[in-house]
DNA sequence: GATAAATGTACACAAACATGCAACATCGTG
DNA sequence: CACGATGTTGCATGTTTGTGTACATTTATC
């Protein structure tokens, strides 16, 4: 199993040996340096300063001795929810303002989406359908809302429901309004996200509802990603930050958006 | 089981080494000094001098002759929503010892399942279904667990998603292992449910599963409701109380059901 | 309370490390 | 071809880190 390849590792170019160091990396889960000295015949001098180089890009993780695959820690959503609170708050209280008695929401996961459903109104009648189980876990301990819980197999990145099944499902439902998390949004292009899959959920939640409203902090505004959610044409409403760009804002309305402006926030 | 892995521990990287040792402790749910010292080949004092390291970040716990998992925190707000926390968790260490690596779950809603939800070993490679938005935000929150929701609409009184949408879910799905929420069991008349609708979610619970795990407290055991869920032929394994009546587990064990009993509470 | 195992601390040693430097090859430009 | 610029390499330097041993202390068990 060592060196049943018949790779030649010797008089590599340097940057083809730390293609080749990667590859065994990913091959075995760990390098070790007097190894990789030995296969490529150089000092183990020039292994460190290899290793060093694909640290500093994130590709491996220097320890001791050598270097191991790099821990794929994408931020938690536990830490995620607690980034920008007073922005998501006054983006959240301007996004609620939406909201009218007795309505049916449905409700993507996200954390601004979050934020959402912690400041609507309780006593309001309103039926909430969400595919985010920290979503309906808030609204459950508040209580006063009608929850209804999409299901399908939960990806942890995103914190709740996509998939076919979870399409499956809101195909089968109405709701008066949605709020469809953003992970970009463009006058000219509409509206986008991330991943193919959550891009069809998404698609399904704004094909379900009589109107969309898009909720962005600013860095989602102008911004392009790989999968097309939607049409512009199919977003009513778009909620913004006070501090978003003027021009941004007019080139939305242009678009027959309707573009709401959330309060200054002192932080 | 134990070591059929043919991966080799020696000559392991330092920091590599301290990252198996917290995977042998996810996964066997201790650890002990001198095993791990043969196993890679290095002295019982370097293995203390990780261990320490590992418990400094939380990671471990240090006891006399290894470390065992970290004690579960369980945050105030759940604490609250438990009304017999430390009962509880007694019950879940028992019954989490049941679940062996890599099976597929069912969980029902309930705090005694919260409580389960909450001693799951970390990666065990574990699959959990369930129809409850505060235990699947808690497995996602701990990260490590695939986690399947069941969707529909959420009874806020239980705390889970029942109902015939619920239902139909979980009769497409297979699962090695189900907790149902007991309301009540009897060794005469088997398991019971105090409502309609929910009787039926429990009942695709059982018969979409291989074996059923009910985990009674005392005042469950011998009680009975108004529906009926299923016939005691239907459970495997009934964990109660270290505190549970020796006639009663007997009644049980008649009936063919493998009775395990929790661990003494000093509360 | 006695005994043996497990533990923490201190210290010495070796391995791995970063850094600076000189030698060498490669490449483009005058 | 000459020349310098650039980049890579190996070596020597001093530093950091991990490891094992020795000894005093704590802990579990009888």
């Amino acid at each position: 199993m060592a060196k049943l390849a018949p790779t030649i590792d010797r008089n590599a170019l340097p940057e083809e040996r730390q293609q080749r160091i990667l590859a065994r990396l990913r091959n075995e889960g760990r390098v070790v340096a007097a190894e990789l000295a030995e296969a490529f015949e150089v000092s183990e001098d020039s292994i460190r300063r290899d290793l060093r180089e694909l640290a500093a890009q994130g590709l491996c993780k220097r320890v001791y001795g050598g270097a191991l695959l790099p821990a794929v820690t994408v931020t938690p959503l536990k830490q995620r929810r607690t980034e920008h609170p007073l922005r998501k708050q006054a983006l959240a209280r301007k996004a609620v303002s939406l909201v009218k008695p007795g309505q049916t929401l449905l409700i993507d996961a996200g954390t601004t989406n979050a934020a959402i459903a912690a400041a609507l109104p309780v006593g309001a009648g309103l039926t909430v359908i969400t595919n985010a189980p920290h979503i309906a876990q808030l609204l459950l301990d508040r209580e006063g809302f009608e929850v209804l819980l999409i299901g399908g197999r939960v990806v942890p990145s995103i914190g709740g429901a996509i998939g076919a099944q979870a399409v499956e499902q809101v195909k089968r439902m109405r709701a008066d309004l949605c709020f469809p998390g953003a992970c970009a949004i463009d006058a000219a292009h509409g509206l986008w996200g991330f991943d193919s899959e959550e891009t069809l959920f998404k698609r399904a939640m704004i094909d379900a509802s009589d109107e969309t409203v898009v909720v962005a902090t600013d860095d989602k505004l102008g911004a392009v990603a790989a999968h097309q959610v939607a049409e512009l044409a199919r977003v009513q409403h778009l909620v913004v930050e006070h501090s978003a760009d003027r021009a941004t804002r007019a080139a939305f309305a242009a678009h027959g958006v309707m573009v709401h402006r959330a309060e200054a926030v002192s932080g």
